[in-house]
RNA sequence: GGCGCUGUCGUCUAGAGGCCUAGGACAGGUCCCUUUCAAGGACCAUACACGGGUUCGAAUCCCGUCAGCGCCA
């Protein structure tokens, strides 16, 4: 039995459609459990497309994802395997060969300018390993141009005799290419060889429930590394998109989704793009990270999006990582969620100004606190801030300190959400916290903050 | 328009004739917990597209209809 080898070939667009991350993926899980060769082939046909940073794209998708390629560009100039090249630009001359070789068998013919292949008319059947046995009546099927006019070789043409060439025995792509197979077979069986195996993926739609364009919101696997998703989220959910591994199972280790995928268990109807799916499974290994996982994870992720907190105390830095990191679930928030303690000019959200601001006791309890933190131990504890919380709620004859605290939230940080309180107070460490404390204490009394004073 | 694929809760799915008064998850709702927001716990609601068969028995098999999507025009 031969073994196994997939590919994945993909044009250079200028972005990794999310479809096609999934079917690079599905490839990928089978050469790994078949213990196979997983290829990846650039169709850079369309030349006006065909930029350097349309193919790092790709290269940069698929390692994002944790997909490594056995043949192929590898990504850095250089090249993988001897089936090559793998770039479908660079491949002139095979497909003149194979041009050559079909019209030796006599079952072309010119037709003006262009060269048309004859389609059999006999029923072309498609065993697939998804849909089975597909059949489809070509009587009335038109004959097939396989170079056009102007000397360039036809997509259906080129992706057969690549396959061919690059020895692929099993191709794992789309639905949207099923109605067309029967053609490729017919080229390949014209061409006096054995058509690989196929296996059509039932296709990713959108929100509106028609297949994902590189249009619609995150589409494109870029946005997910952007919004600072996690990979193996991402890959753990895609992998759910037409394939599942049994009942009442979700979250899988890759290892494991490697070791149970399997061609016969795939979907045949399309599914839906879920974004909040996405985001709750995100949020699952979000907080199944380990310290020095998420460490490395937050350093590369802040260094692009916020470079200056690299630059804050380690000790300073970690904390309010630490604190924020619980609360939420992607990279982006954790830059959103870290600004309040980037500056000590934070502004103040509307809903502070209109919650907490507004309250005409809020400057006496400002005050209060700000005395109370003041002469607090040095270093805070969180005991000892939720002490001068209560005590201050007492003094203001609250029953509750909760009024309290939530003014000091959005005292210290200009929001009314944010991490657990007292451990960031705890992390702005004394002297912060009675600035921040006084700013919003002279801001309010200057009638900045939507109170009245 | 022709051809093809598909059709289980809003969404992703489990289900391969009796285990199904259809299970899980996300989303939604209610409650608990609670300093916000999350997380967590408890509970609720919601589906076998429709119509015919086959069978003692069908979500599961067959036929038709309809619908969605795709491909080719």
């Amino acid at each position: 039995m031969n073994k196994v080898r997939v590919r994945f070939a993909p044009s250079p667009t200028g972005l990794l459609h999310i479809g096609g991350a999934r079917t690079a993926l599905f490839n990928w899980l089978y050469a790994r459990h078949m213990g196979g060769t997983f290829v990846l082939r650039v169709e850079d046909t369309d030349q006006s497309r065909n930029t350097q940073e349309a193919v790092d794209v790709i290269f940069r998708g698929m390692r994002w994802l944790g997909l490594d390629w056995d043949e192929g560009p590898d990504g850095n100039g250089g090249v993988k395997g001897d089936k090559g090249p793998y770039f479908q630009s660079q491949r002139g001359s095979i497909y003149t060969k194979y041009l050559d070789k079909l019209q030796a068998t006599g079952k072309t013919y010119e037709d003006g300018g262009a060269l048309k292949f004859k389609m059999p008319k006999t029923p072309g059947v498609v065993k697939d390993l998804v849909c089975g046995d597909v059949t489809f009546d070509r009587t009335m099927e038109p004959d097939l141009v396989i170079r056009r006019k102007d000397g360039s070789p036809v997509f259906h043409f080129v992706n057969v005799v690549d396959d061919l060439e690059m020895g692929i025995t099993h191709v794992i792509r789309g639905e949207d290419h099923l109605s067309n197979t029967h053609k490729h077979i017919a080229l390949y069986e014209a061409l006096g060889v054995t058509p690989p195996q196929f296996a059509h993926i039932p296709l990713i739609l959108n929100q509106g429930g028609s297949k994902m364009s590189k249009r619609d919101d995150g589409a494109a696997l870029g946005f997910y590394e952007e919004a600072g998703y996690l990979p193996a989220a991402v890959r753990n959910y895609l992998c759910l998109l037409g394939w599942s591994p049994g009942a009442n199972e979700e979250i899988l280790s890759i290892e494991e989704i490697v070791r149970r995928f399997d061609l016969k268990d795939l979907n045949r109807s399309n599914a839906r793009f879920d974004g909040a799916k996405l985001f709750w499974i995100n949020g699952e290994y979000w907080r199944a990270m380990k310290n020095d996982e998420f460490a490395k994870f937050a350093e590369a992720s802040l260094a692009k999006s916020r470079p200056a907190v690299a630059a804050l105390p380690a000790d300073f830095r970690n904390g309010l990582l630490g604190v924020i990191r619980e609360k939420i679930r992607t990279g982006k928030e954790l830059a959103e969620w870290l600004d309040p303690y980037l500056t000590e000019d934070y502004p103040y959200s509307e809903e502070a100004r209109k919650k907490q601001f507004s309250n005409p006791e809020a400057g006496k309890w400002l005050t209060a606190l700000e005395k109370g933190f003041s002469s607090s131990a040095e270093p805070l504890s969180e005991i000892e801030a939720e002490a001068v919380c209560k005590k201050v709620a007492e003094e203001a004859g609250l029953p509750k300190p909760a009024k309290v605290i939530h003014l000091l939230r959005s005292a210290v940080s200009g929001h009314t959400v944010g991490p657990s309180l007292f451990h960031l107070l705890v992390v702005l460490g004394k002297s912060k916290v009675v600035a921040r404390l006084m700013r919003t204490r002279i801001l309010w009394e200057e009638g900045k903050l939507g109170g009245s004073a």
